[in-house]
DNA sequence: CGCGTCTTGCTGACACGTCAGCAAGTACTA
DNA sequence: TAGTACTTGCTGACGTGTCAGCAAGACGCG
């Protein structure tokens, strides 16, 4: 490998920045959101993702593709939080090998109180800090990213 | 909480496609790091910060101060790595409780085959996607949320 | 020095993620 | 309809991260 393309001083910066950035962003957002609602990041993503579907509904199939989950590891961790009450298993009526996730009221309770205090949480550490330009750019960034890395603009997100 | 601030449509869209190019960006460099190289990003942060220090040593306190580990999850993971001959441990000379980590012949050569590899996986899912302009920002992003929380502009990174 | 306190690093128990493998159901094809 | 292959979701084993707690050494003050 004579000819590698190094990074450019000014890249290897950005690049080092953007991931201490995520270290620190995520290291915040989740002790922020553990304090406050005694939930994990994940917990919050899949509470957050159910409550998007009217009824709170999601076949397993589709919630693990949507959040580029592991079929396993869904069921690990929606075994754990049905443990917790927060969300519950049912039959799914066209396909008898589905599985049906829904949040439980309790599920439902434990969300509504916990999105304010974690939209102000990141609001304090991320988008309060950027002017309307940067919030413009960041989104674009992570749009190339997206699209690039292929994530399918019709199927998940 | 009558009074949550929600976000406004663009800044959620940021927000949102933000964390997504972090999972999808996270999932590609990892896979691409232990396909060319049998690492994990973990273990080519441990190396590469060990190759930044003349001899490859750094006191253990010091590393898991920079990479923002706990002690305890350093001791853990140098102690698999130690396994698998990339590093190595020694007592300290100044400090008689202390412990140095130290790069091994085996743990240089590896970093040093997996360096160029890594970075042309970075330029190909990121770098090479984003504009001058855009690298710029993504700096500038990152910047303020480091700054705002507090990584010690002098200390670690 | 002698004593209490802090620092440093390690360990064990437990929570979480990945992977291989399995059982049951569906879909395609002859 | 029977046979084969694919899909769906779960489980167990194992690697990794967190947390509480420990032992040894350094530090500070009488």
């Amino acid at each position: 490998m004579a000819g590698t393309r190094w990074l450019t001083a000014a890249q290897e910066r950005a690049w080092r920045r953007y991931r201490r950035m995520r270290t620190l962003l995520d290291l915040q957002t989740a002790r922020d959101l553990n304090r406050d609602s005694g939930l994990s990041e994940t917990d919050y993503d899949v509470l957050s993702t159910l409550s998007e579907r009217p009824g709170g509904q999601w076949r397993s199939r589709d919630l693990s593709a949507h959040l580029l989950w592991s079929t396993s590891r869904l069921a690990h961790h929606v075994g754990r939080m049905e443990r917790r009450r927060l969300v519950g298993r049912e039959p799914c009526a066209d396909d008898a090998r589905g599985a049906v996730i829904t949040l439980t009221p309790q599920g439902w309770e434990t969300l509504r109180a916990a999105a304010p205090l974690h939209v102000a949480s990141v609001r304090r550490h991320l988008v309060d800090l950027l002017t309307p330009e940067e919030i413009a750019a960041l989104d674009s960034i992570a749009g190339k990213v997206i699209d690039h890395l292929g994530d399918g603009p019709a199927d998940a997100q």
